[in-house]
DNA sequence: CGAGCCCAAGTTGTCTGACAACTTGGTGTA
DNA sequence: TACACCAAGTTGTCAGACAACTTGGGCTCG
């Protein structure tokens, strides 16, 4: 078939070895088919599937051991794993849970102090804002809020998302999100959180602020969610100390 | 000099264009000479240059465009990035305050029910457990417990540690780790805690459960650390949505 | 003069084949 | 039994070539 092709191969392949990975067609430990075999079977050359290889190690899903062989991961699959980018709805959809949305409201606002910096204007100019509380099996787990410029979508847009995803809004008018820095604090619920979360106030919640970015690194969305404290689980796989290391075996 | 060169090239490569990059050698947004010129210049081949690249690309430092170049991200560098594994001493150095420890306690103890799952033992089953206050600049900012095998280290050698860091202590016992997989929750100061990070009962934390594993993905270690709320700031590189993607320029 | 097409140079992406470095299990020998 | 050695299999690195793509300049044509 003369699919267009869009990305490079090399993620192309890490896509279908990932959800093989994850599908469980490889028991945790095992030893994958050696590359040679593997390329083959795929039909590409060695080298782009080492290429793939490569992210899926980076992933943490795959170890390569020098002159023995290419293993899956010993790990429970991360639950929420923070170094990959989704929305709300996909976490919720993860879990088994049917999400939801108790509460929307777009409009022009002023942009505070944090997302005016990450956007490099000026605090107070004027943003597409969009608010909501999504839920999962009808109960309030997060509230957010969704700050972009208003030449990329207008609050009236924002309004009209629907069940739609905001990232595909946004590719849809030439804002392709390319990758995002989160950072994560604990807080405690406001009034006005904890009223929508229907939670007492001062409750205990975690905090991402996130900026999205294009591939030209150009700011394309700021977004500030917070998360009911035992609502998730986020996990982070961190490489290291070292890098590699492995004086004997 | 003849290192011994016990890592793979292109993880030594990664390193020294990382230390490069970080140093500043480059601007945010530079275009990176072409890829043969930095093989020939780094002495190594256009494959082995590539494979380090994409290490780099994984990290979120650098940006490749077929056809375009390579580029340096334009981001601020990332504060305490979740992806790399480094002790709390590390941590604190970072932030240009002095690191110390104002309470230290190792013993021989029953593993609690998360912990002893992490290890795939039986609930109450004696470890090797430090107990620690870190401080920065003499104000106490992190507690947190350690837990390894006897076999590994026993208390007195927990205890004898000094200022010297836990993963070189577990290096020299041959248990080197090879990375860690940390979950992170937002929590409330015990009575225990907050008398020992000296803050009122039900105060803000930053908790993370890691458990750090071997090269052959043996757990070597469990830890769980309480952050002070507004001690760090925690951050991640998130790739996606989708990966790569960039349908027109 | 401006808009748009075209092309050439430069860059990253992929392929092929070969050999080096390393691991592992088995065999033979002391 | 213990040890050294070897052979097969695996990943790591190298070299060279060509494909796919981007970019900027020059050209033509209106």
């Amino acid at each position: 078939m003369a699919t267009p092709v869009r990305s490079s191969l090399r993620y192309q392949i890490a896509d279908v070895l990932r959800e093989r990975l994850l599908g469980g067609e490889f028991e945790a430990g095992e030893q994958l088919p050696s590359e040679p075999e593997l390329a083959r079977s795929l039909g590409v050359s060695r080298s782009s599937l080492r290429a793939a290889i490569a992210l899926l190690e980076a992933e943490g899903l795959l170890r390569r051991r020098h002159g023995s062989g290419t293993y899956v991961t010993e790990r429970p699959l991360l639950r929420n794993d923070l170094s990959l980018n989704f929305g709300v709805a996909e976490m919720i959809a993860s879990t088994g849970l049917e999400h939801g949305t108790s509460y929307s409201h777009a409009a022009r606002e002023g942009a505070p102090a944090d997302v005016a910096e990450a956007f490099g204007i000026e605090t107070g100019a004027p943003l597409s804002a969009l608010h909501r509380v999504r839920t999962a099996d009808g109960k309030p787990v997060v509230e957010s809020v969704d700050w972009c410029r208003e030449e990329t979508l207008d609050p009236s847009e924002l309004s009209a998302l629907g069940r739609g995803s905001l990232y595909d809004a946004l590719a849809a008018h030439g804002s392709v999100v390319h990758h995002g820095v989160a950072s994560i604090t604990p807080t405690r619920a406001g009034r006005e959180t904890a009223k929508r979360l229907k939670v007492p106030v001062r409750s205990l919640l975690l905090t991402l602020f996130q900026v999205d970015s294009t591939s030209a690194d150009e700011v394309a969305l700021v977004s500030v969610e917070h998360h009911l404290a035992d609502a998730f689980e986020f996990t982070v796989y961190r490489r290291g100390p070292g890098e590699i290391g492995d004086p004997h075996p």
